[in-house]
DNA sequence: ATGCACACGTA
DNA sequence: CGTACGTGTGCATT
């Protein structure tokens, strides 16, 4: 026989946390149920195990606590909607069948490795999944132990050898290995600044605890020596506690563990009733009940094709493709390299995107797209990148599971197809990349309406899905490097570098890591005594705006500053972006993320390009490495100026602000003039302007007096004039965020001015900070996310005009409110034009928009040169 | 090894 | 006690 014994209590409590707070429609929670019996079909479908025992905690461990009564007294209360699984998990291994064996006053470890010593004086081998490392110490030839990892279905597999290679040590030294490094989740101390390494490395010297008492000198240094004499006893007694009882007087009829897998009428009536839609969805229904309505299916037949099958099997698979076309939709998915289709559900293969290789496979896929069929992916992007490198050029989608799931709900991220489907469709998903794709179909036929409902379904069809593709090419295209400009920059900053960190250890009379806030606030305010530090929860706080006062009285803390900015640079970027450049085209191939914002914005990672530096003069060199291809192409950068106030004032209809815009004035200029009340003709100095400006940031953030004040290092009751005469001059203004906030409470949610929807809860909050943070929230997204909106539509209307008209034009990057394009120079002016057409008139609202142009050979010259271009562009 | 706090770059 | 991100370090933890 082979024996699978099951920790019930850590994988329930192991899928709970795994999971999202799933419910049934009435409101129970089940996730934890849920993913515990993911976790058991998978476990006796892969393992296959003659004879399954679930064992149990019952009470307190008495043994334990008799001989160490702080066992465990750190544990916090388990949740209510956790406790309240059990009582389904039991139900649920019922209705398998499994038998449930539990001691009094024993932990189900106990009971495991009793029962695992019994079948194994047996002779049998067994199997034994638990959700912590404890068990490991009965591993050996016949008892093997698999533990949880991330998520719920991945698990570690322990034998012998992988005991030793993962500690070290022997399976029954653990106990002793525990008792001196003890465990802060039961609460015991073992030795006191002994840890993993060091007690490995004694166990490896000395063989056992006990060993190493006997004989302290085992230990090597005379501080270890002393830790150990000192705290010998309490070790021992740590590892009494650890090692687990293999005598319990418990007895099982084995004959009646023995596994047989389920019926499903068994299953259907409680799986129905905790709402197990996928599980329920694969079992065949009792005759006289229906199916659940609407439920998905994942459950058709699936054809893998690896890529190491011959030629005829790729016909074959082009074949299939083909006949797809003839669908009225097809979904494809993507899970590592490989690629999965689907026509309808049922049918579905998956391949390797390496079969791409193969022109019957190409041609296959071709057809599908030139068959004008209607096309979903998850993730398109990623799915036309691997088409396109895979000479698919033509592939379009008209759906994006991933994209429109994010827009259902912006402030989860959807990083893959699991978290999709377990939100929207209460499912799980099998292996094949195939049933993936047939996922996918059924997240779009759940997606679609619900869009269509919250009227976002022009969102989603005519900006986000179709910029998708647009990224994809940005992606590919990269930008071009300059490595000797990379270099030349590295030399000057690690000079800079080493240099000032010599003068820092100078001024602190002592060498220490300038990089660690701890040490340096010890540095500067306790040893060198400098005056005004202030503490954080942590520590004392040396971040700028303290270190920045002091800085004038005392040049260590300037000097420190200049560290931070120089080291910062070289290992974010200087010394980062060589290795992330492509050698085979020496471009830099960031990843656009789509759904990684609550208001919208796309983000950059690999490396994020959109914080690349530009306000400091030592940063802002970084630009000069990207550079345009060659000397006949240059980079042009399209901006949005002022983007949020004028939408602030289209949004918000006030008519001074849209007046002053319609005029083409300076708004910061113009604000002062409102805020200060600047006689006509009167000049507007630099201070108020820069006032001014401050208000005019702080009013889309959502900013409060006591920030402004705080901000212009002004008084509070002079911030308060300010924004009193503000909102006097712009009235509109004050209505539109009072407005917004008020929406936003009612209705739940803000939006965009093309729909797009952020749910703000918090704005209910009984908490003033809650509730607060929730305010400045919901004044900033309807700006920040119509930013988003119209930068998203120029993008997909640039792609395509430029694409349409020839040009010799490729946009690469986009900073939120920036476009850069990679452009022939002999067709910039043309670029421009169509540049600047496109983005001011994305969308018309009752201001102008207004777009800057500039170029350059490089990044750093599109900045810092003045562009005459411009004046020539909009001629 | 993984997660948190802090710091700091951008719009 | 202004929004939205991503990434680096140090440090304390699974």
């Amino acid at each position: 026989m082979s024996l699978m014994l099951l920790d019930t209590y850590g994988l329930v409590y192991r899928a709970f946390f795994a999971l999202p707070g799933l419910t049934t429609s009435k409101g129970v929670p089940i996730n934890a149920a849920y993913g515990f019996t993911m976790m058991l079909n998978k476990l006796v479908a892969d393992e296959k195990p003659t004879h399954v025992i679930a064992a149990f905690d019952k009470g307190m461990p008495a043994d334990r606590v008799a001989l160490y009564k702080e066992y465990k007294a750190q544990r916090t209360a388990m949740p209510d909607e956790l406790r309240s699984q059990f009582g389904l998990v039991r139900r649920i291994l019922d209705a398998h069948r499994i038998p449930i064996v539990e001691f009094e006053g024993q932990e189900a470890d106990d009971v495991i490795a009793t029962l695992a010593r019994q079948a194994e004086e047996a002779g049998e081998q067994t199997l034994v999944v638990t959700g912590d490392l404890d068990l490991l110490q009965i591993v050996d030839d016949r008892t093997t132990v698999l533990t949880t990892r991330r998520g719920i279905t991945e698990l570690g597999r322990y034998d012998p050898a992988a005991v030793r290679e993962r500690f070290g040590l022997d399976p029954s030294q653990l106990p002793d290995y525990r008792g001196l490094k003890g465990d802060p989740s039961d609460n015991l101390p073992g030795i006191p600044s002994i840890g993993e390494k060091t007690a490995t490395k004694l166990l490896q010297a000395a063989g056992s605890l006990d060993a190493l008492i006997a004989d302290p000198s085992l230990a090597g240094s005379p501080k270890l020596q002393k830790l150990i004499e000192t705290y010998g006893e309490q070790a021992c007694l740590c590892r009494a506690v650890s090692i687990v009882r293999r005598d319990l007087p418990v007895g099982v009829d084995w004959e009646a563990s023995r596994y047989v897998a389920p019926a499903d009428d068994d299953l259907y009536a409680l799986y129905s009733e905790l709402e197990f839609k996928s599980l329920v969805a694969k079992l065949q229904a009792p005759a006289g009940l229906p199916l659940l309505e609407n439920q998905p299916q994942l459950s058709g037949e699936y054809r893998s094709y690896v890529a190491s099958v011959d030629s005829p099997e790729f016909v074959r698979l082009g074949e299939e493709l083909r006949a797809l076309a003839s669908g009225s939709r097809v979904a494809f998915a993507a899970v590592g390299d490989t690629l999965g289709a689907s026509g309808r559900v049922g049918t579905g293969l998956g391949f390797a995107a390496g079969a791409l290789v193969h022109e019957p496979v190409r041609e296959g896929l071709r057809a599908i797209f030139d068959s004008g069929v209607s096309t979903a992916a998850y993730d398109a992007k990623r799915v036309v990148r691997l088409l396109r490198d895979g000479g698919v050029p033509n592939a379009y989608f008209a759906d994006d599971a991933m994209i429109g799931a994010h827009l259902l709900d912006p402030s989860r991220g959807f990083a893959d197809l699991e978290d999709a489907a377990a939100v929207h469709l209460s499912a799980g998903l099998p292996g094949e990349t195939a049933a993936h794709a047939d996922a996918t179909l059924q997240l779009v036929e759940k997606i679609r309406p619900a869009l269509e409902r919250r009227d976002q379904l022009r969102l989603y069809a005519d900006v986000e899905v179709p910029l998708a593709p647009v990224l994809a090419g940005m992606e590919a295209a990269g930008v071009a490097i300059d490595p000797r400009e990379l270099h030349a920059i590295g030399r000057d900053v690690d000079e800079a570098a080493a240099r000032l960190q010599r003068r820092i250890y100078d001024f602190a009379g002592e060498e220490f890591n300038i990089g660690s806030p701890q040490q340096l606030g010890r540095i500067l305010f306790e040893k060198l005594q400098i005056p005004g530090g202030k503490k954080t929860k942590t520590g004392w706080a040396t971040g700028v705006e303290v270190l920045q006062v002091l800085a004038r009285e005392y040049p260590i803390c300037s000097l420190v500053l200049e560290w931070r900015e120089v080291t910062k640079l070289k290992n974010t970027y200087v010394d980062v972006i060589p290795g992330l450049v492509d050698v085979r085209d020496g471009r830099l191939h960031t990843v656009f993320n789509q759904t990684a914002t609550a208001t919208g914005r796309l983000s950059s990672t690999n490396p994020n390009l959109q914080n690349i530096p530009v306000r400091g003069d030592l940063g802002r060199r970084i630009r000069r490495a990207f550079v345009a291809r060659s000397d006949d192409h240059v980079l042009l950068a399209a901006d949005y100026s002022q983007i949020e106030l004028r939408l602030m004032a289209h949004l918000s209809g006030d008519e001074a602000m849209r007046r002053a815009f319609e005029e083409r004035q300076d708004i910061h200029d113009f604000t002062a003039r409102q805020i200060f009340s600047v006689p006509p003709g009167g000049q507007v100095d630099a201070n108020q302007r820069r006032m001014a400006k401050s208000v005019n940031f702080g009013l889309f953030y959502g900013m409060s007096d006591f920030g402004l004040a705080q901000r212009l290092e002004i008084g509070r009751a002079e911030a308060k004039e300010i924004t009193t005469a503000y909102f006097a001059r712009f009235p509109s203004v004050r209505d539109f965020i009072d407005r917004t906030i008020a929406d936003g409470r009612r209705n739940g949610y803000v939006s965009t001015i093309l729909g797009r929807r952020r749910y703000m809860p918090g704005l209910t909050s009984g908490n003033y900070m809650l509730r607060a943070a929730a305010e400045r929230e919901a004044t900033n997204a309807p700006l920040q996310g119509s930013a988003a909106d119209l930068m998203k539509l120029a993008m997909v209307r640039i792609d395509r005009a430029l694409v349409a008209s020839g040009l010799d034009a490729t946009l690469l990057l986009q900073i939120h409110d920036e476009l850069i394009f990679e452009v022939s120079l002999a067709q910039r002016t043309p670029v421009s034009k169509l540049v600047r057409d496109h983005m001011e008139h994305a969308i018309e609202l009752s201001v102008p928009l207004e777009v800057t142009l500039k170029s350059g050979r490089n990044w750093y010259d599109v900045e810092t040169m003045h562009a005459e271009e411009e004046a020539r562009s909009r001629a």
